[in-house]
DNA sequence: GAGTAGATCCTCT
DNA sequence: GAGGATCTACTCA
């Protein structure tokens, strides 16, 4: 179990990063209370000729800011009001491309999970979608900025697990209807099969 | 089961 | 002042 190195983030192609994280462990640690959760759905957004993403012309603002940052730092954005999204920033500074993480398997402190999300039971909506997985992994948007590799309360973790190339798919993304053509690019991946994958389910 | 409206607030124009 | 990288519940069939 490793946590992955700056250079991970830092490469130029953020497709290539984002099906990378597909399998990995997204960590966190807030007062000792440890809840992780394994990647299995992620959108990249790439950059300023990308119509969906806040960078879309190069707009640089203060929410976007950290989007310009060099890669391996989180950010945390508020949507809808309501929804709390979590992006892994990517590539070299004043790049701003990003890897929106829709969802994930509950892995630890799936009890923490239950209580933050305020459900019952254990179920395949606990991860599903980025605003649930936000919230039962209890990112909030002041953690945004954070580093993903120095900081000893956000992290993701490599354990060597690894899915097939066969069972990860490319769609196209959602949610983007805005972005014209751009939202048909198949920019999203996700494992086959996998209940926790957010839309309508196959 | 499918489709739609409402929630709710920060950010940019 | 408007709209958004969403989710849930409720209606209708």
């Amino acid at each position: 179990m490793e946590k992955l190195p700056v250079s991970f983030y830092r490469r130029k192609n953020v497709f290539q990063v984002a099906r990378e994280l597909l399998g990995k462990l997204i960590v966190t640690k807030w007062d000792n209370v440890v809840t992780s959760a394994r990647i299995i759905e992620t959108e990249a957004y790439a950059g300023i000729t990308d119509k969906a993403s806040h960078a879309y012309g190069a707009r640089r603002t203060s929410r976007n800011e950290v989007m310009y940052a060099h890669g391996g730092v989180s950010y945390v954005y508020l949507c809808y009001g309501i929804h709390h999204l979590f992006n892994v920033v990517t590539n070299t500074e004043g790049t701003p491309h990003a890897i929106l993480v829709r969802a994930g398997e509950p892995v630890e402190g799936v009890e923490t999970m239950l209580k933050r999300t305020g459900k019952k039971k254990w179920d395949h909506t606990l991860t599903r979608g980025p605003g649930n997985l936000s919230k039962a992994l209890g990112i909030y948007t002041h953690h945004n900025g954070l580093s993903l590799n120095d900081d000893e309360h956000l992290l993701i973790m490599d354990d060597g697990f690894r899915y097939k190339r066969s069972e990860i798919i490319a769609s196209p993304r959602i949610g983007v209807d805005y972005a014209g053509k751009d939202a048909l690019l198949p920019y999203r991946f996700f494992i086959k099969g996998s209940p926790y994958v957010s839309g309508k389910p196959k």
